[in-house]
RNA sequence: GGAGAAAUGGCAGAGUGGUCGAUUGCGGCAGUCUUGAAAACUGUUGUACCGUAAGGUACCUGGGGUUCGAAUCCCUAUUUCUCCGCCA
């Protein structure tokens, strides 16, 4: 969510860096806002003003009881009635107009940041770096949802079975090879001093609200509406929301946090190959890295996420390419994102791995993380964070690049952690 | 799940209808003293909104109510603690 004042103070700008993100009628809508925002000084100080009169009778009264002038206090008594009446109207009034600007305040996505590039959609994302040569596959090579069933590793139809589609069921091999893609991406986050946390995977209202989920993604996220939770669509979530409601001291900076979660999806209207074997699931396996930072260091910080994801991937071997998202592929709050994808040899098509953000402060001010400046003033901190990295179709990119004709082989990085060196 | 108790500022903990945004202690910050530090002493120390400012308004877990006036009384939700039950 943006900042009102920031708004007010810089209309033109507003608007004009909203056109990059292909925002609809921006023009309209700030200028709504802003007039709104305008009316609703004008009530607050009607109201506080009927609130300070209020408070200074009861005050009088008080004194007038207490000094035992019973009769002088009946008659302030009997004006204080009106005064009431008008206290509850503008208060109204005031509220109303408050939930009339967050309802469109909601709606507006954030600023991008001035190296964003201009465009409407994927094709017009900016290749920042290719690296790594893709692999030449032997004649018969397989794409990996026919490696799984031909090594018996991830059985989709008994998820079909148990759950639906989109919840595979891994087994042997696979499911190891899960746990141990997950303690190796752990592992390396720790070591560059992410701080691991297990967070819960429901979550509440606020928590929906607090990292943008809620309102306008509700329907993406499953909802176990008995006791009114939701289960997580990304670790972002919980973590994030650690920080709502919380000011920092700037020592606390940077803070760095990873953690291992399921991630759930309902994938509402999403269909056709795109959504083939692993590459579109309901449930998946991600370990996220999350960071609040001092808004000095945030693109310093930003690099250094996406580098370190970069990392993983050569560490894997995977051939990859880094992408910076142009103002119309960007999601909602975002300031600046780089995509990261790694190349699916058998299908021959990128695959989206990870996505690392800069969020400014667009989640920071609806979950009020902030910290004290040197001033003593405070100020709304930044957030970021990115997938380091999401399971499926890094699995789907290591069982289709790494295939021989009779096994698939394990990357050395990954060998410690799975206990075997093939897959056959 | 049943019965009872509780929720106050960064923390501890007073406050049971009026001048309480809230006593006090600890912690934090600034200063005095000191070569420096500690100790001691002094001052200061929540957030948001409105206002050029003076100042005003709101917030004592959330929501609602009673009252001229609520941290204080009532209702409700949530959370925590104790006891009982159940249980990985």
């Amino acid at each position: 969510m943006l900042q009102l004042n920031y708004i007010r103070e810089n209309k033109e700008e507003v608007i004009n860096r909203l056109a990059i993100k292909n925002f609809k009628n921006a023009d309209n809508i700030i200028n709504t806002i802003i007039e709104l925002d305008t009316n609703r000084k004008a009530a607050q100080k009607q109201a506080d003003d009927t609130k300070a009169e209020a408070n200074a009778m009861a005050r009088q009264i008080g004194d007038l009881m207490k000094s035992g002038k019973k009769e002088e206090a009946e008659v302030l008594k009997a004006k204080t009635g009106e005064l009431k009446n008008t206290e509850k109207v503008l208060d109204d009034k005031q509220k109303s107009i408050e939930a009339e600007i967050q309802l469109l305040l909601v709606t507006v996505p954030n600023l991008p940041h001035s190296s964003v590039p201009t465009g409407k959609g994927a094709e017009d994302n900016t290749v920042v770096l290719e690296f790594g040569d893709k692999p030449q596959l032997p004649a018969n090579a397989k794409p990996h949802w026919e490696l799984t069933s031909k090594y018996d590793i991830i059985d989709f139809e008994m998820g079909v079975k148990l759950t639906g589609a989109g919840f595979p069921v891994y087994k042997g091999k696979g499911a190891r090879l899960q746990r141990a893609l997950i303690n190796f991406f752990l592992d390396r986050a720790t070591a560059r001093g992410y701080n691991e946390v297990q967070p819960p995977i429901l979550v509440n209202e606020d928590s929906g609200y607090g990292t943008g989920q809620l309102p306008d993604k509700e329907g993406q996220m499953y909802h176990a509406t008995v006791d009114n939770l939701y289960l997580i669509p990304t670790a972002e979530v919980p973590i994030t929301n650690m920080y709502r409601d919380v000011i920092l001291k700037e020592s606390d900076f940077p803070i760095k946090n990873c953690g291992y979660t399921p991630c759930f999806r309902r994938e509402a209207g999403s269909y056709g190959k795109d959504v083939r074997g692993l590459n579109r699931l309901h449930q998946f396996d991600k370990v996220e890295i999350v960071q609040i930072a001092h808004p000095a260091e945030s693109y310093k910080i930003l690099e250094d996420m996406k580098d370190y994801v970069a990392d993983l991937l050569k560490e894997l071997g995977l051939p990859f390419r880094i992408l910076k998202l142009c103002g119309g592929d960007m999601s909602f709050g975002s300031a600046l994102t780089y995509d990261l994808e790694v190349w699916s040899a058998a299908q021959q098509r990128w695959l989206e791995v990870s996505s690392v953000s800069n969020f400014e402060t667009f989640q920071t001010n609806r979950l009020k993380c902030r910290y004290k400046d040197d001033k003593g003033k405070t100020q709304l901190a930044h957030s970021l964070n990115g997938s380091a990295l999401a399971l499926p179709r890094i699995v789907a990119a290591l069982l289709e690049n790494y295939q021989t004709e009779d096994a698939i082989t394990i990357p050395k990085a990954l060998v410690p952690y799975c206990g075997f060196e093939r897959i056959s």
